[in-house]
DNA sequence: GTGAAAGCGCTAACAC
DNA sequence: GTGTTAGCGCTTTCAC
């Protein structure tokens, strides 16, 4: 069933049954009537490849994120997945990992599908920092679609960022603890993504504006699990029970540096701080007491563990939505259009610290 | 650039250069390194359109699933994903949420973009079992492309579907709960979906086996937060907190019932089971002595709580694997497919129950 | 081994 | 308001 059956059996021409089609205002009501009970009865659905090669659109976006099975980039995906198919979009995901050559892939790939649109889900996206190189793909990719960054920023042309204030809410967390006493603050990472090096500022500012020592050996970074090289800087290649293993590799690992102490742990995410929260069970710490936690991310875990755990919440859904809106924008075609958003965090404060 | 240009570029037809980029062997190797050169310089990307429009395929295949962010079927579309986008498919992600019509016009959209074949994620699309009707949608989609379950069971020519053995599961840990003398065992269950009756069949099995009486009052539905309807038979509209609000309500929801009494609970899934230790911990309870706890699905939040909580894996990577090759043979031409894919679950023992 | 040409099904510019 | 027709960029027969 194609237009010509369609206009054959509507004693019509193909021209006004694709009118019909795309609700063309120019047609009759008469026959657009009969046009849409034999399209009804046919059963007949426009070809989009076709379509898409005429309009060389087809009316997708591309997702990227490093790892679907994270519950953050989960949040996030299905967000951006419903508000788009609101909007007539569908997506294509894809899950690159964690490699840069794999995100330089999948990239390309998405790109050779003809996307619309290209959006990145995760801080991993905007590079280690280390090389403005690592982010060249992205603004290579932006010469095609514009690129959206939820949780990152880079600079470039038809680039658009939406990032949570990683740096304040980190900074907010450390203020609050040392307001409380805490003179040892762990600061527990696992990777290097552009959000983990906003926080540690904002931790080591806290430190600085409260005239507290940095000190290097409190900033205690977690090697991914089953982490041969560098390039691998993210718990995100699915090895059974990897998130799971992730919680008690951090307990194991804490216990394992009997020299460390600290006061209370800043954890750049939920997984790390529960890690942090089952090393004070087995050393027999109460928290908040001896010792303080707080996590990133507020995601379900901060409510499961025990003590319920003081979390950021950097507001994944306000990002989609303004990376969304913006691009909404610049799909319609409008110029000018806010390449840089910054949105606050919000702390929510549950029982794993007294402030 | 298109395949013309490329044609004059390289001096040949636009016939050799389409050869070369499929990979045909009628093509002098002269010839083939000379339109490769040329590719290569001039960064040409075939249409993916007009391939499609020719092929009538796009080598896509559609996941739909009710809500990407629940950790189980965030699992399954990962390892998914990964393994489609290894031969070369890609993947167009669906989130229906969890109403009837809405998982039909997703299905209708997925279709109308010419997909190779439809994976559905979760036993809410084998139905409610009340209503052959409510499948129906299934076969019809599978006259256009084959279509796999994982997780659910519909029966129908050219549906595929692989799931968990979950009645042997529930059964398994609700014998075992008898085994260690307990007497009352709450089911505990917020879906009334394929698996969630598979489970209640394995529930109520071992306990007639174990000559023990089925209790009504012991089979005890939450209903999903912020749902009015009975479609809404799951917690899937991403309102915010609403996986950690279900395990509040859960603990709510026990407390609220005074009169109940019970010495274990089997829950069918992790959030459900966490929200019982949230109660154990309200009413003073230990577990597992006082209240013995098993969840289901093994997922992150299972050793995210304290104790840590027993809880049955039903292998969704095997399940998806499955599904995978059997989606392989069928794009593959091939016949006789075995339609009907059973897995073993596997039960995880922590420190929630004593057997 | 290579080229010419006929589709694939649609959209949109243009004529009436 | 409706029809005619020229692409869109590729694959694939069929000649040579």
């Amino acid at each position: 069933m194609n237009i010509y059956d369609i206009a054959k059996l509507s004693g019509v021409s193909i021209a006004t049954v694709s009118r019909v089609v795309n609700g063309s205002p120019r047609v009759s009501e008469k026959t657009k009537q009969k046009v849409l009970a034999v399209i009804e009865e046919s059963e007949y659905t426009p070809n989009v490849f076709a379509r898409g090669l005429g309009l060389n659109s087809m009316k997708t976006i591309g997702i990227l994120c490093p790892d679907i099975s994270d519950q953050y980039m989960a949040e996030a995906v299905s967000h951006l997945e419903k508000r788009m198919h609101q909007y007539g979009y569908d997506c294509i995901l894809g899950c690159s990992g964690s490699r840069q050559a794999a995100r330089e892939h999948h990239t390309r790939l998405l790109l050779s599908k003809r996307i619309d649109a290209l959006i990145l889900v995760g801080s991993l996206f905007a590079g280690s920092g280390k090389d403005q190189e690592e982010t060249e793909y992205l603004r290579e990719a932006a010469k095609q679609v514009p690129v959206f960054l939820i949780n990152g920023y880079v600079e470039g042309e038809n680039i658009y960022c939406s990032y949570g204030d990683d740096c304040q809410g980190a900074y907010d967390v450390t203020k609050a603890l040392i307001r409380r006493g805490k003179k040892r603050i762990l600061f527990l990472y696992d990777s290097q993504t552009y959000s983990a090096r906003q926080k540690l500022i904002g931790y080591e500012t806290a430190l600085a504006d409260a005239g507290c020592p940095i000190r290097g050996e409190l900033k205690f970074y977690l090697r991914p699990l089953g982490s041969g090289s560098m390039e691998e800087s993210c718990f995100v290649d699915s090895v059974p029970g990897t998130m799971q293993g992730k919680i008690h590799y951090t307990r194991e690992m804490l216990l394992a540096h009997r020299t460390l102490e600290f006061d209370s742990v800043f954890a750049c995410n939920d997984s790390l701080a529960v890690g942090a929260l089952k090393y004070a069970l087995a050393k027999g710490l109460s928290v908040p007491e001896e010792l303080s936690v707080a996590g990133y991310n507020n995601s379900m875990m901060a409510v499961c563990c025990e003590p319920e755990l003081t979390s950021v919440d950097n507001q994944v859904k306000q990002l989609c939505n303004d990376a969304i809106d913006r691009m909404l924008e610049v799909l319609d075609g409008k110029t000018d259009v806010e390449q840089d958003h910054k949105v606050p965090c919000r702390i929510v404060k549950r029982c794993t610290t007294d402030f």
